[in-house]
DNA sequence: ATCCCTCGAGTTCA
DNA sequence: CTCGAGGGAT
């Protein structure tokens, strides 16, 4: 980037800043994700850190933030309260080492590794071992006095349990529970008040109520994590804690002091992964030099100390460009389009696609091809992009449209009019057909051992196999002629396929791919007809009177049966020796009529064969957890199935106590 | 017609 | 995991 295009850039960048600070500090409305406003505030320090004789006092990024409300009293600050300087490697943390090397403090000895709630900074004045003031930060140099709002904390002791003479200043953050934060949510929803994005929004409006019993009715807690220390009594911050400690005043427990950059990025990614299982949200640690006397001599470089550094965690929302949109055709003909993204990394891993899942979506979020959006990863797996940010637009962004072609085979994009997604209507579509076939190998169809895409890739391309029934007539020459295959994986696949000659017929089912029979509707008709030729032959009204197959389904089951080219591929199969094990039907086991559902890891068994286990013996598995469940087994780190099932009041059983189900 | 429960389908990266 | 939509109960 040049100059030019950086003066713009940076002027742009402040005075979105400049609106989202307002939004966020003294409005507590934010517009954008706090992770999207940290995105432009670094983006703005990276380019005055390379044009240094850009960088104004008067920029967002040399200020702390917020201006106090009216409402409040002010309150001067014994010091100035400021924000550390943000590290995000190791490397990051290096550097903050060099500088400090700099200034000639080497081989510091001790850290003191602490966690970063996700909060409000206030400060706590004592006088005589009494509270008798506290503020918000405020700018940082005049806050908000909150102190009734703060008397209403538990851990914020209304009297020290030490000195009893003097003043005495404590600064610390104030934070919500998570679950603190739901109740409140979920009350204002009921309400119909508004509802909070985060728990910090929420400590921050709660800390703002100008009705001291408003704020008393939600929990919020408090950590110290600095005591004003004047006289330098104290030699460690170690020292400062556990005074503090004995007064009464709680710190974060799980704070300790390292000896190395090494045990500092221990510390940092032992939090990272634990970070769920705390109760309140965490967006780092901070590391502080330990001895008090080093951490002044470190000095201030304008609104951060440089003793100290906050170590924040990889985000979970990257931003990034989306570079094009592109479309997809599922092997149902639905055409997703995908977002194709400049890469980036979001918690450890590249992101470089993103799905858009429909024109809905596309319209919903606003996004057109050269945006910068915010990517997060729904489920903590899967990309996903959350927020368009329209403010960093530069005019050169195209309009995403649905072609009116099916990019593979050119047939005309069709939409029924109530329906969210477009198709491509031609079966014989080549895109189509190559997913029906990765289908029928996969996992729960077939489950042919690797034949993956790119084996069937390689063989659809060179003519060798147009259906899955093809599969079954490949010869070890056939594949080993083909480019990239040595001898022995040729002989694999077709052992992989040879493995597969007898299969239940559930499963074969499935694995046509036929519209709107997924797993659990093959197993009913698999149940139902015993064989596939029975199935096969079925009309449409006995086809309905089946459990969970209505109109739709009857009449696309019918009519897969009735086509021509399917009638040929099914005598294909049986040509090639394809033995379809009979179903037996309904099991009564002693699971008849019990429904479960399934969430978190087991130690014993995949949650695969656990299903089988529940099945074999008449019972059912489900996806979603609904009043009619009968069970939640949960094994460990369940997921958010455990909740719902908590509040519906469904029961809840762990591994020991299925496992004496299945024996008993 | 309308709600609730389930199922189906699509999805990313290492 | 999440969304959309089919099936069935009301």
């Amino acid at each position: 980037m040049n100059k030019i295009q950086a003066i713009k850039r940076i002027e742009k960048l402040r005075s979105i800043i400049s609106h989202h600070q307002y939004l966020y500090h003294t409005l507590d409305a934010p517009e954008i994700s706090d992770s999207a406003f940290d995105a432009l505030v670094h983006e703005l320090n990276d380019l005055e850190n390379k044009f240094p004789d850009l960088a104004l006092s008067d920029s967002p990024t040399q200020r702390v933030g917020g201006q106090p409300l009216k409402e409040f009293k002010k309150v001067e600050h014994i010091s100035r309260m400021n924000s550390l300087n943000d590290a995000f490697s190791q490397e990051d943390i290096q550097k903050w080492l060099d500088r400090l090397a700099n200034l000639d403090i080497k081989n510091i000895p001790e850290f003191y590794c602490d966690l970063k709630m996700d909060g409000l900074a206030v400060e706590l004045k004592y006088v005589d071992g009494v509270f008798v003031q506290g503020s918000t930060r405020g700018d940082g140099l005049i806050g908000e006095d909150i102190t009734q709002n703060l008397k209403t904390i538990k851990s914020i002791p209304l009297k020290l349990n030490g000195p009893t003479s003097g003043e005495i200043y404590i600064r610390g953050e104030v934070f919500l529970t998570k679950k603190e934060f739901e109740r409140i949510n979920k009350e204002q929803g009921e309400k119909g008040g508004k509802m909070y994005a985060n728990p910090r929004n929420t400590a921050a409006g709660s800390l703002r109520q100008l009705d001291p019993s408003i704020t008393a009715s939600r929990k919020l807690n408090f950590y110290a994590y600095d005591l004003m220390d004047t006289d330098n009594k104290f030699k460690t911050k170690k020292d400062k804690y556990e005074i503090l400690n004995t007064w009464g005043v709680t710190t974060n427990p799980d704070g300790k002091v390292v000896n190395s950059i090494e045990e500092i990025e221990k510390f940092k990614n032992q939090w990272e992964e634990e970070r769920e299982k705390l109760d309140y949200e965490l967006d780092g640690i901070v590391v502080s030099i330990n001895d008090n006397k080093l951490y002044e001599q470190a000095g201030v470089i304008g609104k951060a100390p440089r003793g100290g550094v906050a170590y924040k965690f990889a985000p979970k929302e990257a931003k990034t460009i989306v570079e094009d949109i592109q479309i997809q055709v599922g092997r149902t003909g639905v055409l997703t389009p995908v977002a194709h993204l400049k890469p980036v990394s979001i918690g450890g891993t590249t992101v470089s696609r993103a799905t858009l899942h429909n024109m809905d979506e596309i319209e919903r979020l606003g996004v057109k091809i050269g945006d910068t959006v915010m990517v997060g990863r729904a489920g903590d797996v899967i990309p996903d992009i959350s927020q368009v940010l329209p403010v960093l637009r530069t005019g050169n962004e195209k309009d995403f449209h649905l072609p009116k072609k099916c990019p593979v085979c050119n047939t005309s994009i069709k939409k029924e009019a109530e329906q969210v997604a477009s198709y491509c209507p031609n079966t014989d579509c080549p895109a189509r057909q190559r997913e029906t076939i990765y289908h029928f190998c996969s996992r729960n169809a077939l489950n042919i051992d690797g034949v993956g895409p790119k084996i069937i890739d390689a063989l659809m391309d060179a003519g060798l196999v147009q259906d899955y029934a093809d599969l079954y007539f490949l010869k070890v020459e056939d594949i080993q002629n083909l480019d990239r295959f040595a001898e022995v994986s040729s002989a694999n696949t077709i052992n992989a396929i040879a493995e597969r000659k007898n299969v239940p017929l559930a499963r074969f089912v499935y694995g046509l791919g036929i519209m709107h029979v997924g797993e659990e509707t093959a197993r009913v008709l698999a149940q139902h007809f015993h064989t596939l030729e029975k199935l096969s032959e079925a009309s449409e009204e006995a086809l309905t009177a089946v459990e969970d197959v209505g109109p739709v389904v009857a009449k696309s089951i019918f009519e897969w049966f009735k086509r021509p080219y399917h009638r040929n591929i099914l005598k294909k199969f049986e040509k090639a020796g394809l033995k379809i094990i009979e179903d037996k039907g309904l099991v009564r086991g002693k699971l008849f009529g019990k429904t479960f559902v399934i969430t978190g890891t087991l130690d014993s068994m995949s949650r695969e064969e656990a299903g089988q286990r529940i099945r074999s013996l008449g019972g059912k598995v489900s996806s979603s957890v609904s009043k009619e469940t009968s069970y939640v087994l949960a094994g460990s780190d369940p997921g958010s199935k455990y909740d719902r099932a908590e509040r519906l009041g469904v029961k809840i059983i762990n591994e020991e106590d299925f496992l004496k189900m299945l024996h008993f």
